[in-house]
DNA sequence: CGTGCCAGAGTTTTT
DNA sequence: CTCTGGCACG
């Protein structure tokens, strides 16, 4: 029981708590993952329940990712449980029950960037003005449905009969008959869905509710509606239910994240047990009080009030920047200042509001020759390089994927234009068959231009051969192949521009994600791949052994933590946001994103703001933030607010230019180029020795110029692609 | 079919 | 400002 007496006698006493309804109010760095660890390892280890019959959901692969190393150390050894995000937890019920609902259990998962296509094709097809209709407004309110379990046909009942719904029936009715057709499900769709097997067939209910005996929430404040049914479904059973969250935390509101779920737990669970985590372990005594002069103005929060025996520490230092370039100007400046040897870049964070700040930062960092990281903005996996490439493996592990083959039937360009795309569609349509299917028959290449069917045909060809090789190579062999042999590589070194380069950099990155997983499980299978990355966030990307400054919006900060934090910005406006100004609850929501902003500063805190400020090329002068009046002046460092530093700011900059350097943009650019490995040339023979990444040793069997026959150590005979499988020869001492 | 130019829009986004 | 998408032209 060792494990137990880190925690304090608040945390014990939810940790012990076992049987029954469970609340915690966790606040902000109270050691709600530790309690929650701790809970899980007793209930193991002292009550005797088997890991199997525990269900742990989080929001975050990172958060389960976490939680499931803590865990791992506490009981020992590897983890067979579920501790998973809502998405993964529920695409696993559906991998095994979809077929209840006519999908196949290989569906697809489709990722935004899916949705937006599909829903783009549907806008056209229905011939709806594009520019009052946008694909983005249709998926916003079809999303909003699906996470209240509205069907096309409830949402025409609950909206009356005007021309407005009817377009969004009929949009929302045609997207879902697509996602059908293609036997895809998009993100909501998984929790949806799930929540749907368990209405359908209560056999499978029943079968989850009895295998999960004890069932943990995280982050519970930010449940939405679905959710919410998932997990009430899934307890009611044993009605052993701990959810952990902290209702000054919810910040996902504006996505259908549902604060009455936390706020009227008690009400849904009888006998429930309330425990508040209220001893802050993270901040010191000055950063907490400041951040709880600002959240105490909310009303109907659940009344808390954390505290720390740490010492009060550094004062919040507040500073008003003549506009944005001066405030980044500070804040780069404070880095290094406060960046001593035994500091380290990754120490220190900037929260924004919005993306667009970050520019302005990334500037003056690089002036000062200080490493940063942008997290967030355009999601690493939107980019376009990048979402070709899994296009590509998305064909290669299921050829039928058109939607994946549309967009990359002219990447890199093969002399397919959206025409010739057309008349194909409408072959494969009238022919009942996939269009990749169509792009095999080579009646139908040939009667297109020179170019487009040399183009198309080798590309079919790639991808015939690696969807049949799949099982035996690698998922970093296939990437590499795919890469070289469509051509896709070659047409961006070609193009010789900084711009091709950073593509290229980015596409060598994301081949250092694979071999992450790779080395973490040395089988792992293209599906296995396409299904972590479909549901893979950025910020779990965050590395966070890189020494840089890390640059994210306050948003996608939640649940870390830093010694300094900066919080520029702050102005009516900008945040609070204008949009929120209207609405109480709005307005309440942003306090609370500065709440989780203040909070997130073990040691020193900096709010900054301009006094004249250029967005979107417009200037305009600020007005402080709300916020800043919200606070307690006494823990603020130096002038009050209102005050210019006039002096400080004239001396300091005088300091701080001198050690600038001009702007480069693509000093960032850590580009390495890494050969792409190229397939060995020396063909094999009967009796070689050979090697291979994923069988091991083997001997070479039967060989002719397509097909290699090897017979593995482990027993295993395969048959292998000549040039194509990962075959190297076996040279005695050496793997 | 590919490129280049202009108009229009531009919170936050765990999966 | 800066990215995106649509359209016209070569």
């Amino acid at each position: 029981m060792d494990y137990l007496d880190n925690l304090n006698p608040r945390q014990r006493e939810a940790a012990l708590h076992t049987e029954g309804p469970l609340l915690i109010l966790a606040g902000a760095g109270s050691g709600k993952t530790s309690t929650m660890t701790c809970r899980i390892a007793y209930l193991i280890r002292e009550k005797g329940v088997s890991p199997y019959n525990i269900l742990a959901v989080t929001f975050t692969n990172k958060a389960a990712g976490e939680m499931r190393d803590r865990v791992a150390a506490l009981i020992g050894g590897g983890v067979n449980m579920w501790i998973l995000t809502f998405h993964s937890a529920c695409l696993r019920v559906l991998r095994k029950h979809a077929e209840l609902l006519g999908y196949s259990r290989d569906f697809a998962v489709y990722d935004p960037a899916d949705q937006k296509a599909a829903m783009k094709s549907i806008v056209k097809e229905l011939n709806l003005d594009d520019k009052r209709y946008t694909p983005a407004y249709f998926l916003s309110i079809i999303s909003d449905c699906k996470e209240k379990n509205m069907s096309p046909e409830e949402y025409r009942a609950a909206h009356g009969e005007d021309l407005k719904t009817k377009i969004i029936y009929n949009a929302y009715a045609a997207y879902e008959a697509l996602l059908k057709k293609n036997n895809a499900m998009d993100f909501d769709d998984l929790l949806l869905n799930a929540v749907k097997v368990f209405q359908k067939d209560e056999a499978a209910l029943l079968e989850y509710q009895n295998r999960f005996r004890y069932i943990m929430v995280d982050e519970y404040q930010d449940t939405n509606f679905i959710q919410y049914t998932f997990v009430k479904m899934l307890a009611q059973r044993h009605n052993n239910i701990c959810v952990v969250g902290d209702d000054d935390q919810c910040i996902y509101q504006w996505r259908g994240a549902d604060i009455r779920n936390i706020l009227e737990f008690e009400k849904d669970f009888k006998n429930t047990k309330v425990v508040k985590l209220e001893q802050n372990y993270r901040s010191t005594a000055n950063i907490l009080a400041a951040a709880h002069s600002v959240i105490e103005k909310n009303k109907g929060r659940k009344e808390k009030k954390l505290w720390t025996s740490k010492e009060a520490g550094n004062k919040i230092v507040y500073y008003r920047a003549e506009d944005e370039r001066d405030e980044a100007r500070y804040v780069a400046q404070e880095i290094d200042r406060l960046k001593t040897r035994e500091r380290r870049y990754s120490e220190f964070a900037i929260l924004y509001r919005t993306n667009a700040q970050s520019r302005t930062f990334e500037e003056a960092l690089s002036r000062r020759d200080i490493p940063y990281r942008v997290l967030g903005g355009l999601r690493y996996y939107d980019r376009k390089e990048v979402k070709d490439i899994i296009s590509y493996m998305r064909l290669v592990q299921n050829p039928a994927d058109d939607l994946a083959l549309t967009r990359i039937i002219n990447e890199p360009k093969r002399g397919v234009g959206a025409k010739t795309i057309e008349k194909l569609q409408a072959l494969a349509r009238v022919r009942g068959e996939s269009l990749f299917q169509t792009l095999t028959d080579e009646e139908v290449t040939g009667s297109l231009s020179a170019k487009a069917s040399a183009g198309i045909e080798q590309m079919v060809r790639v991808i015939q051969e690696y969807n049949q090789e799949q099982e035996n190579l690698r998922v970093s062999d296939i990437y590499d192949g795919v890469l070289v042999r469509t051509g896709y590589l070659k047409a961006l070194e070609d193009q010789n521009t900084l711009e091709a380069e950073g593509r290229i950099e980015n596409l060598m990155e994301f081949k250092s994600v694979i071999y992450d997983y790779e080395k973490d499980d040395p089988q792992l299978s293209l599906p296995d791949f396409m299904e972590r990355i479909a549901l893979m966030a950025e910020v779990d990307n965050h590395d966070e052994n890189e020494n840089a400054v890390v640059l994210m919006t306050m948003h996608s900060a939640k649940g870390l933590e830093f010694p300094f934090v900066f919080l520029p910005g702050m102005e009516d406006g900008l945040f609070p946001g204008w949009r929120t100004f209207d609405r109480e609850d709005g307005l309440e929501e942003e306090r609370r994103l500065c709440y989780v902003g203040m909070t997130r500063a073990k040691e020193r805190l900096c709010l900054t703001s301009a006094q004249m400020r250029t967005l979107y090329g417009k200037t305009d002068f600020t007005r402080e933030s709300q916020f800043l009046r919200d606070l307690d002046k006494h823990l603020i460092d130096g002038d009050a607010i209102y005050e210019k530093k006039k002096d400080a700011r004239a001396a300091s900059s005088m300091d701080g230019y001198s050690r600038e350097k001009p702007f480069d943009p693509f000093q960032q650019l850590k580009y390495v180029k890494q050969q792409v490995k190229k397939t060995a040339a020396e063909p094999f023979k009967e009796g070689d020795q050979v090697v291979h990444p994923k069988f091991g040793r083997g001997t070479v069997v039967r060989a002719d110029d397509k097909i290699i026959h090897v017979a593995f150590l482990d027993g295993s005979l395969k048959k292998l692609a000549a040039g194509l499988a990962p075959l190297s020869r076996y040279i005695k001492g050496k793997e």
